[in-house]
DNA sequence: TTATTATACTGTGCGTCACACATTAATATC
DNA sequence: GATATTAATGTGTGACGCACAGTATAATAA
C-alpha cells in the first residue's frame, strides 16, 4: 500500500471513530451479542474490529449505559447485551449531537468556498 | 460536574473527534489563519481547542495536505493556511466517505428497533 | 493601568482504536 | 476421518490524537 492510501485509510479511520459508539448503542436498542453486532453494522456499511468491539462493550457497560448476560441455551454459549435506561437516554442524546453536527457538516462542506473566509 | 455528565461530555468529545478533521479541511479551500479557524468553526457551531487545532495544522501540513507561510504584512503577524492538490482531493474523498457513513447512521438511528436484530 | 482580545505554540496525560494473537467448538469440505 | 472455515469471545500492546493547562507577545479597550 502507497504512503498516500496509508494516509487517507488513516483519516478515515479517525473520521468513523466518532461514529463507532453511536452505532453500537443504536443496535443496542435490541438486545445482541458481539458477533451479531459486527455483522449487524457491516450490513449498514460500518466496519468494526472485533478487537474494538469487546473493549468497546465491556467500556460501556462499565460506564453504565448497558447490561449483559450469558445466554448457554444456544448452540454456542452468547454474550448478550442491552441498552439500560441511561444507555437509551445517552443515545438520544448522542443522536441529537449528531444531527446537529450534521446540519454543521453539511453546510461547511457545501458552502461554496468563496462564502468563507473574510 | 457529575459524573453523568462527565461522561457525556467524554462521549460527545469521540463523537465530535472524528469529523473535526473533514470540517478544518472543509474550511481550508479558502487561505485561513488558526484563529480565523477557530472563530470560523465555532460560527458553524463546532468548537475547537487551540491546542487541538494547532497541533493538527501541522501534521497535516506535513502530511502534504496543506501549505502554510506567514503574513507579515498585517496588524499581527498571521501564519495563514491553505489545502494544495492533494488536500483537495483528500477533503472529497472524506466528504464521500461522510456522507456515506451519514445515511448509514441515519438509517441506523432512525430504524425502528423492532427491525434490528434476528 | 489593567483587562481583554488576537494570535501562535508546546508538553504531557489519558482514552481509544487497530492489529495481532489466543481460545474453543460447530459446521462444512475433501 | 482429517482439514478448513465459520461462529464466538476475548486480551495485550503500540501508536495516535484530543484536551487541558500552560507560555508568550502585542494590539486594543476600559
Amino acid at each position: 500500500m502507497t504512503d498516500q492510501k496509508l494516509l487517507f485509510e488513516n483519516l478515515v479511520s479517525e473520521l468513523r471513530r466518532g461514529s463507532l459508539i453511536l452505532s453500537v448503542l443504536a443496535l443496542l436498542r435490541q438486545p445482541q451479542y458481539g458477533y451479531s453486532l459486527i455483522s449487524g453494522l457491516e450490513a449498514f456499511g460500518i466496519a468494526i474490529e472485533a478487537g474494538t468491539l469487546y473493549p468497546l462493550l465491556r467500556r460501556l457497560e462499565k460506564q453504565g449505559l448497558l447490561s449483559s448476560e450469558w445466554a448457554i441455551d444456544q448452540v454456542r454459549p452468547r454474550r448478550y447485551y442491552v441498552l439500560n435506561e441511561l444507555g437509551k437516554q445517552t443515545l438520544t442524546h448522542l443522536s441529537d449531537e449528531w444531527q446537529r453536527m450534521n446540519k454543521a457538516m453539511d453546510q461547511l462542506i457545501q458552502a461554496p468556498s468563496s462564502e468563507q473566509g473574510g
